[in-house]
DNA sequence: CTGGCCATCGCAATCGTTTGCGGTTAAATC
DNA sequence: GATTTAACCGCAAACGATTGCGATGGCCAG
């Protein structure tokens, strides 16, 4: 659109552009400099200023910042496909789980001049692989993913095709992609350590979804835990949740009360499914933690307000992000250090939703 | 990085790249159509394809389907100054109010064949700065811009260089930029209403902070409200917060109860100030609603599960982003399309925290 | 039968960088 | 003083698409 002014080439072979503010190109500067568009390049990238003599290096950057020159991005990265640019998958932002690790991945990612490209999926499918397709079209160096299910082909073939990813919050079976995820059993144990130190002796677990690696890890973590302080190990007292949130919770509950196995306390897979569990008490009049003894996991904002506050097991989000962040930018340097995953430690938190069984 | 294949050009014409499974490109569907690369262009391109003969249009659209051909938007982004790209400039991923608004945009924008650049500034000016610098090398299309101030001479310039954007919750001064919030007026007419109907009649603001145009129309609405249903107008009932955040909220809170003038009502410039409220009512021993009401504003999420449940002002966020969206691509589709702003409707949302005055 | 018009398509330049290669110059060697 | 050697820099070809322009051919009208 540019009205490419008609063709009397280089009448003075200094100015170009002169009516609109085009934003000066890398040839500008290196007429301004007095030398060819390759030398200014090169000067201008200190991975390569070796190449050119000090004297013109420094009349090149002059005469960059004089013109206010700034690189264009999508020039270097057709040329040299890469984009100093990382995609993030999430299911969705409005969970208050993610933002922090997005801030987290951000704020490791700015300082090494890249930067994210985040896109939602809502747990579709379809809709991860076009988002994912497009993320690639435009040339990501590589990939943070926090969608992943335990059996996750997708994952599996991007892998095989060399593309650089780490995992945060959640691992895939069989494959060896690094990832970094909170110590989710070690948190279970925390839970029902304190639990257990209350009193409570038939404690119900609300599990996440079985496809999902922090499902079956908690769970698994829940049952050991419960031998290790020899509690009443019954399968009745366990049920699972289709997504990790409150409606799903709500109705786990719902189940888990209609059974008519007695408990006194729950351990949540997550916050959300304990917050569903909140839902459940205020619909049949049941008080926590009076009658019921509830612990969440993750720690996410403004819990301590809630009626009442949830003990929870804290998680170092911003920390899983940045150090997610961290591997990736190790993968795409350094070619083939074997990069391998972290468990973050994480805390118990303790709130007003656990108490003393009443009985 | 490629090993570009040593110049023995075309040896048969057909076969390129036959090793890696490099993406195909344009000239790959175009040789297995058996058109040049120009044509294949104008075939592929809806807008075009009327240049080409239907025959050859469906050749060249076959070859692209069976070689998988994913345009390249980078090669076409250089060219031609399109990106299909647009810029989202929020302050903070973390405060529950923006992901819901991120989303709304998202969705509009994807039907559109475009996608979102998410970037945080933590309300640093610099940091905008050069967030929205690097969006705009980037070749993006149009700002949608949540951290207006409301003498912002940053997004005066932009709007001068002609760069599309439109504004959400918030305006800036004397600029004619489109924008589109909530009713903030309206909001605070409904939460005064509420209260004056409960029979308060000291009723305090803790107004947000006076550089955004939410903080003072708010705060503007606050005192006509009051003025309208003849309760104590007195200054000494409004204070303000530096920030939308809880930390400045209770600050506020504090201050307006060591000034020492009674009150037994309090409307909040966003939900996060009225949290701020709940920590200071925690801090010495207030109850609420008994001694204190308190309504806000936003409802994000989870405020119904506070102790007590936050009365609060809901705004419809997704619809916010996505009219901005909408908006924006007005704005780039029809140059100059004379585009408004828009004030979409809230609604009170009561819950627990606002009661009669005890007195 | 010829001229002109239109539909179709190819040519080549272009967007702004990067980079292999080759040429120039000055310094170093014997 | 001739020749090697290195340092420095320019040339030009990419990267993968878009697009103005011109060439070609077929078709119809005169």
């Amino acid at each position: 659109m540019r009205p490419d002014q008609p063709p009397v080439p280089s009448q003075e072979g200094t100015v170009r552009r002169t009516s609109a503010q085009q934003p000066p190109t890398l040839r500008d500067v290196a007429e301004a400099a007095g030398v060819h568009a390759a030398t200014a390049s090169r000067a201008l990238n200190p991975k390569t200023r070796r190449l050119v003599s000090a004297d013109t290096a420094r009349r090149v950057m002059k005469a960059a910042k004089t013109l206010g020159y700034q690189p264009n991005p999508i020039a270097r990265s057709l040329k040299t496909s890469k984009s100093s640019t990382v995609g993030v998958v999430v299911p969705d932002l409005t969970n208050p789980l993610f933002p922090p690790i997005v801030r987290g991945i951000e704020n490791v990612l700015e300082v090494a001049g890249y930067s994210a490209w985040i896109v939602n999926t809502d747990n579709d499918r379809e809709r991860e692989r076009t988002r994912i397709d497009s993320l690639r079209s435009r040339h990501v160096e590589g990939l943070i993913i926090a969608t992943a299910r335990l059996d996750h082909p997708l994952l599996g073939s991007l892998h095989e095709q060399g593309v650089k990813m780490v995992l945060v919050n959640r691992r895939v079976e069989d494959l060896q992609i690094p990832f970094v995820t909170a110590d989710d059993a070690g948190g279970i144990a925390l839970a029902v350590r304190h639990l257990a130190g209350l009193g409570h002796t038939r404690i119900a677990h609300l599990a996440g979804p079985r496809n999902t690696s922090s499902g079956v890890v908690r769970a698994r973590a829940f049952r050991h835990a419960i031998r290790d302080h020899e509690l009443e190990d019954d399968p009745a007292l366990i049920a699972e949740c289709a997504y990790w949130n409150e409606a799903d919770g709500a109705d786990a509950m719902r189940g888990l009360l209609d059974r008519g196995t007695p408990f006194t306390a729950v351990v949540a897979g997550n916050d959300l499914i304990a917050l569903g569990c909140y839902d459940v008490f205020a619909e049949r009049g049941i008080s926590c933690p009076e009658d019921i003894s509830v612990v969440g996991f993750n720690d996410m904002p403004f819990l301590d307000k809630l009626r009442p506050p949830l003990t929870t097991v804290g998680v170092p989000h911003g920390d899983i992000g940045a150090e997610a962040a961290r591997m990736l930018l190790d993968c795409i340097e350094g070619p083939e250090r074997q990069s391998h995953s972290l468990l973050l430690p994480v805390s118990l938190v303790i709130r007003g939703s656990t108490a003393r069984p009443s009985a």
